[in-house]
DNA sequence: TCCTAGCCTGGACTTTGTCCAAGTCAAGAA
DNA sequence: TTCTTGACTTGGACAAAGTCCAGGCTAGGA
């Protein structure tokens, strides 16, 4: 079901390593996280590297989890703070799909909606054509200043069909 | 966080309607679950009726606390069931709009979207224009057998801007 | 009126998320 | 390099939302 990522490096090699695409926008992260006055710690650090790549929608429980097995020590506490804290100045998206748990999208700086398999719960992100916004006319605003729209397509996956 | 918004009078007043026309909807329900081989208890009857109106959209608690005025000894249990039951036969329809408590929203046989205040949380049953889905072009839809598009808008209520 | 499958209840439990006091540490200053 | 300090982290308690279950109740058919 969840996209399973294979970067599992070492908090250390991390920033050391090639500049491979994925790791592009992890160290953007990083650096604009940086550029803000955020202490980096190692904790931050791997919550910012599990959320990596692209299609990625965890659970805070999800993100706890396999931050857990980069570093034990890390508490279902600080993995909330970071996220939330992320979430606040725009560095990854929240996403409530379900009704459940929230889920987190790293992907906050390309505008895409999603595609939930009925199924299995599968999330990829996808990009519509035109702007939603434009198909609600102003009859049906009813005097609000909108200023977005998620969309969320639902149906079933390759495997789940 | 609930509607300190003094845009929502009442259910009623909205639509200007005639009370009328609540009232078909509410014995169609009924009816419908009937018709379903549903025993028709007070329980479910009472929350039929909580539910009944336009641009309704409450949590489980809210039903459970108005159920519990015309019911008190409604339970919590039977109201989360009863809720469940309707939605699984399409009789109602489960909004998540801000990854807390589910809302349920009783107008599932007219097709329509949300447009979800970011201020206070007021939700208003809108109707865009056009298919969302066919803004999605086959090649962003991965394999799935897509069916369905859920469309969110966003903004300020004249109360909160 | 009686019977019984289906419904309801209260309470225990789970999942998801928040809050807090006390201890720890990243990063700038000396 | 070491020191300092305020921001960060931790574990645990707590809260909100939802699920599950054993036992009692009742709508509706016989």
């Amino acid at each position: 079901m969840e996209s399973e990522c294979r970067c599992v490096l070492s908090t250390d090699s991390f920033e050391a390593r090639s500049p491979a695409v994925t790791l592009t926008g992890m160290s953007d992260l990083l650096e604009r996280l940086r550029g803000r006055g955020w202490r980096l710690t190692a904790q931050r650090r791997v919550v910012a590297e599990v959320l990596d790549g692209d299609h990625v929608h965890l659970t805070a429980d999800e993100v706890h989890a396999r931050a857990i097995e980069r570093l034990p020590e890390i508490s279902r506490a600080t993995v909330y703070n970071t996220l939330g804290e992320m979430v606040s100045i725009g560095e990854i998206i929240e996403v409530a799909t379900d009704g459940r748990a929230k889920r987190y999208d790293p992907n906050a700086h390309r505008p895409h909606q999603h595609l939930v398999c009925s199924g299995c719960g599968t999330i990829r992100d996808v990009r519509p054509q035109g702007d939603p916004l434009a198909a609600l006319p102003p009859a049906e605003r009813f005097g609000f200043a909108v200023t977005a729209a998620e969309v969320t397509y639902r149906g079933l996956c390759p495997d789940c069909s």
